[in-house]
Parts: C-alpha cells; structure tokens; sequence
DNA sequence: GGAGAGGCTTACT
DNA sequence: AAGTAAGCCTCTC
C-alpha cells in the first residue's frame, strides 16, 4: 500500500498520459489535470517529483504550461532541455519559448476544455 | 500533527 | 494589457 492512493493514481495516469503524446505533439498541465479530475499542481508536482528512470523514459518536455510556453518556474537547464527536445522533435519555437501552431500540435488529453489560444480565428 | 511549498490556472484589479 | 491574489490537493519537513 502507498502513502497515498490517490497520488500514486494521479501519478500513474500523469505518466500514462504523457506516454501516450506522439512524437511532435505536446500538451498542457491543466489539459492533463482535468482529464483526470485533479488540479493542474498536481501534475506539476508529480512530472517534478518523477523517478529518474520515468523523467528520463518519460517524454515530460511534450507538457506544456496554459500557453503553450514551457514552464518558467522550472529549472533553467530542464527548460533549456526541453525545449531542445521539442525542436528536435519538430516542434517550432519562439522567442518567448512559445510553441509555434501551438494549435496544430496540440494533442488533446481524452478530454479537453476550452483551450483558448490566443488566435483560434486561424483555424 | 501543523505549517510551508509545489515545473499551474483562473479571475479580478 | 499586465500584475496580483486566491485556489486547488497532496507531499515533505
């Protein structure tokens, strides 16, 4: 039995999730929070309290904060990471570490809000 | 057992 | 439009 049944199921399906984004696609926090019913933190916290084995298995990069912009309070050299490894994956950056077609590579968690872009006129 | 914090989000000011 | 404040639930000290 775990500390806490519930975190480790939040964990599971975090890790499950994000596993299951296709290479070149990424995801929000709170898309992923509210797929499971829980609060976009507890992804947070669970991706930064990830094993070593699943943070290095785990493709945690394709999470991305509301906007489409890697987390800023994360650690400098984990966004550095991570955007290198959306670039290498495909994915297109700007200057403002926001993803580019952020709409187009957006992989929908089982269930999706209202994802408010700035521009959904584009599509 | 209580208090502080956590890679976010949303809403109001 | 940008910044501040509160909220959510759980973990860790």
């Amino acid at each position: 039995m775990a500390k806490s049944q519930a975190y480790q199921r939040i964990r599971a399906e975090v890790i499950r999730l994000v596993g299951l984004i296709p290479k070149g696609r990424f995801t929000t926090y709170g898309s992923i929070a509210v797929h499971m019913n829980v609060v976009p933190r507890h992804v947070a916290s669970v991706l930064s309290k990830l094993s070593d084995v699943e943070a290095a298995e785990l493709p945690w990069h394709r999470v991305l904060s509301a906007d489409a912009q890697i987390s800023p309070r994360m650690d400098s050299e984990l966004k550095s990471t991570q955007r290198q490894r959306l670039e290498a994956e495909g994915l297109s950056f700007d200057a403002e570490g926001k993803v580019q077609n952020a709409d187009l590579h957006f992989h929908v968690v089982g269930i999706r809000r209202n994802i408010r872009w700035d521009s959904p006129a584009g599509v």
